[in-house]
DNA sequence: GCGACAG
DNA sequence: ATCTTGTCGC
């Protein structure tokens, strides 16, 4: 890991924002990753339980997303909840797991925004730094950005603008439900970032890799509940 | 000053 | 994110 990249995280909001204007120049969001190249994905989630955070990186082949190591950190939440300052809350947590690690994804797929973010250095950017590896940030709703209608067709996109710059792609991983918030995190660009997000969401709406992180990290439990109805967020 | 605002 | 019941559509 690239050690250089490591900093304190117990920061003031002021702190943050201009730690983020110094870590922003350091991401890459131009380089084409080969989807023909990954052999192992990781997906990336915390959930919180009560002023505790806990942390998931499920890491697991492709395609065919059999799961092959899963790293958790359990940690008292550090830092509230502000739009834009995401990583200061789950940065450290996710730190403690991705040290756990023992084998290398070709790239990690994070519930959170990339380059899609005010100041261009959303979670997946900020962790992709630490990790020096490739990183893709996907989030099921918008942060910044505006963008038109997208096409009704799964795997259609439209270019997310913020400032007249393209930031990320709203995409369409399934017909019928609202699509994703795909961008480039570190190492990655943004056409590589959405060819991945598509190879990795066969069959619901959001990437395998990011369903399997969301269980490991205890949101919600598999099976349909007492009524026969789905519990599982993204199966209809 | 008024909205918008990942998880 | 988490809380929380039923309901609508493919």
């Amino acid at each position: 890991m690239d050690l250089h990249r490591r900093h304190r995280w117990d920061l003031t909001p002021k702190e943050a924002v201009a730690l983020q204007q110094e870590l922003r120049a350091e991401v890459v969001t131009d380089r084409p990753l080969d989807l023909a190249g990954v052999r192992l994905v990781a997906g990336v989630d915390v959930s919180v339980k009560e002023n505790v955070s806990q942390a998931a990186v499920v890491v697991a082949t492709f395609p065919g997303f059999e799961t092959i190591e899963v790293a958790r950190a359990v940690r008292p939440t550090p830092f509230p909840y502000v739009p834009g300052l995401l990583s200061f809350r789950e940065g450290p947590v996710l730190e403690e797991a991705f040290g756990k690690l023992t084998v290398e994804p070709d790239v990690f797929v994070f519930d959170g925004s990339g380059y899609a973010h005010p100041r261009r250095i959303g979670i997946a950017c900020h962790m992709g730094l630490w990790l020096g590896r490739p990183t893709i940030g996907c989030s099921k709703t918008r942060l910044t950005g505006r963008h038109d209608e997208v096409p009704p067709e799964k795997g259609a996109w439209a270019p997310l603008l913020d400032k007249d710059e393209v930031v990320g792609a709203a995409l369409r991983t399934r017909a019928s439900t609202s699509p994703v918030f795909v961008s480039p995190g570190h190492l990655i660009d943004l056409a590589s970032a959405i060819d991945i997000v598509m190879a990795c969401s066969p069959k619901y709406r959001l990437p395998q890799p990011i369903r399997l992180a969301h269980n490991a990290a205890g949101a919600f439990e598999p099976g349909p509940d007492l009524f026969g109805r789905s519990t599982d967020p993204d199966r209809p």
